[in-house]
DNA sequence: TTTAAAATATAGCAATGGCTATATTATTTA
DNA sequence: TAAATAATATAGCCATTGCTATATTTTAAA
């Protein structure tokens, strides 16, 4: 029975469980927003591309219905991430951009990191699409200094 | 307008599209296996250090409530991944062996890549618990050259 | 063998993220 | 301008993942 409650006794025990906690605590509210910023970055993407982010175009690079994403960007507009200009798409509000722009680099950081890995473009695509939502600053600072380090043995 | 429309149409573009599609798709699908692995791995965990796995311990550990785990425990029994014997904790079918197996190996592996990338260990046993659900098998190749000829240089 | 404690299950609620079918609203085009 | 088309919004459904409060069931103690 009760093994844990008699062995947690220990500080290590304890200092152990809580760590566990902690990881799987940061990695649900990691994955509360990975959504959002899959959606901010999606916008600037498109709104650097062809000047607007309308719905069915968000629809069909993310493959889902455009009911769906009507429902998101209602979220988005209360968490004040974007606004909604009547039949001009949406743009983002300050907040908006600023998030997306750490995604996209964070992103396009990991894709890079995983291509120099060895990991084949298109697999490196995919996997970084969900891989960059966990990756916190610390070990984006490793991965820099890694393609750093990489890139100057390559001379 | 539908500037993305007119500009699709070139077989470049298309193929952009799917292969974000793509991508999108397999991290929605990732993320629907992610509590799944999470609680099989945790339970592996449980049985090999303590001999059980009961539902107040798999609470704690994920720092979440317990009917939360009783409810997926028995979304875990529906998807043959464990066998719930009253009384006595749950226990995994050959199904979720095999499934805890691999996920155990995949984090050990991320996990132990992130710190030889130069990430704090506990900054790494947070980054892996959420990366660990989207390093494809390629990926997992790619790491375990690194690990294998980083150590080598290191001789 | 009752009683107390611990573990598990259930009920009922909420937020999130999907879907299809069907309006409604804008924009083009005839 | 009126009709057709395109874009967006709504309604209503479902599954998932969380919660609290409250049974119920098992196990352990008295
Ligand atoms: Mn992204
Ligand atoms: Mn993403
Ligand atoms: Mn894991
Ligand atoms: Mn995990």
């Amino acid at each position: 029975m009760s093994t844990l409650k008699k062995t947690a006794t220990t500080a290590e025990k304890v200092n152990e469980t809580d760590l566990q906690i902690h990881g799987f605590r940061q990695t649900r509210h990691n994955r509360r927003l990975e959504l959002v910023e899959d959606y901010v970055e999606l916008i600037a993407d498109l709104i650097s591309k062809h000047g607007e982010a309308r719905q069915v175009d968000i629809a069909r690079e993310l493959g889902v219905a455009q009911p769906t994403v009507s429902k998101m960007l209602k979220r988005l507009a209360a968490d004040e991430m974007i606004v909604q200009r009547p039949c001009r798409g949406v743009f983002l509000t300050d907040k908006g951009t600023k998030l997306a722009k750490h995604c996209r680099e964070r992103h396009s950081l990991v894709e890079t990191f995983l291509v120099a890995l060895g990991v084949p473009a298109e697999v490196a695509s995919i996997d970084a699409e969900g891989i960059e939502h966990h990756v916190s600053e610390q070990t984006i600072s490793a991965i820099k200094k890694f393609l750093n380090s990489d890139g100057a043995s390559k001379n």
